[in-house]
DNA sequence: GCGACAG
DNA sequence: ATCTTGTCGC
């Protein structure tokens, strides 16, 4: 899978708002043509340590619930976290392990807001438009908007309008009866009901849909094994201590 | 000046 | 997101 569009190697503060403000106005808020039977779940884990992102793909069939793929990439990290600007941090390390993806999915699912967003540029937005692909956004915090009040049960869905203008930036969606909603909002190519469509359909017995929830797994997967954690020092022995031996009896 | 602030 | 220690519940 290609892009369509490239990203800068570097970027400041003032160039990244007008990239957003540039982009933004290419966005595509219909709904795709045809339902998508496969999306791409994606996450990022990062190493403080090492200043390294860890990205991870999910290809999944949403008929059979199966994973079709999984690819990741290792790239380092060059934007601080900004809210507001997050894509510009996550976004080479997407971009990287979506060109090593095999198969061209029907949709993407980030890990982060598509248009609910002071500029209307979030994460899915721009990864979406950068592959000319339907994305939507699925965060687990608020960013932006007037969160309606939503009930409990599982499907049940409120609009998160714009502090503004009172318009539909996105959607509070509950994957789970009983658990905190997620946030959705349509990045490129996508309207308000078929992306919270698509997040329920792909809902399965957790709080965030299976795809990206896969892909974190993978990621936490990635950072364990490139970047193990040892503690500084061996933990004291304890003299006065005796291990069982096994197969010893439990006392005299 | 104060609060809010995706990951 | 990461770091970090413990606690609650199936």
């Amino acid at each position: 899978m290609q892009p369509v569009r490239r990203h800068p190697w570097r970027v400041g503060y003032e160039q990244a708002v007008a990239i957003q403000q540039r982009l933004r106005a290419q966005l595509r808020l219909e709904p795709p043509a045809r339902p998508p039977e496969t999306v791409a779940g994606l996450d990022v884990a990062y190493s403080r340590r090492t200043h390294t992102l860890y990205a991870a793909a999910v290809v999944w069939r949403i008929a059979e619930a199966r994973v079709l793929e999984v690819r990741h990439a290792i790239v380092p990290c060059r934007f601080p976290y900004i809210p507001g600007l997050f894509s510009f941090r996550e976004i080479p390390a997407l971009v990287a392990v979506l060109e090593r993806l095999a198969s061209r999915p029907d949709a993407l699912v980030c890990d982060g807001h598509g248009i609910a967003h002071p500029r209307r540029f979030g994460l899915a937005a721009h990864l979406g438009l950068l592959f000319d692909v339907p994305c939507v956004g699925v965060a687990k915090k608020r960013l932006w908007g007037i969160e309606l009040a939503l009930g409990p049960e599982r499907g049940e869905v409120a609009p998160l309008l714009d502090p503004h203008t009172a318009a539909p930036v996105g959607a509070l969606v509950r994957t789970r009866s009983g658990v905190k909603p997620v946030f959705v909002s349509p990045g490129h190519r996508f309207d308000f009901d078929a992306a919270v469509e698509l997040v329920l359909r792909c809902a399965g017995r957790f709080r965030l849909p299976e795809p990206t929830r896969r892909a974190h797994q993978e990621t936490v997967r990635l950072l364990r094994t490139h970047d193990p954690k040892r503690p500084a020092v061996r933990e004291r022995r304890y003299p006065d201590y005796v291990e069982r031996q096994p197969g010893a009896a439990a006392n005299a």
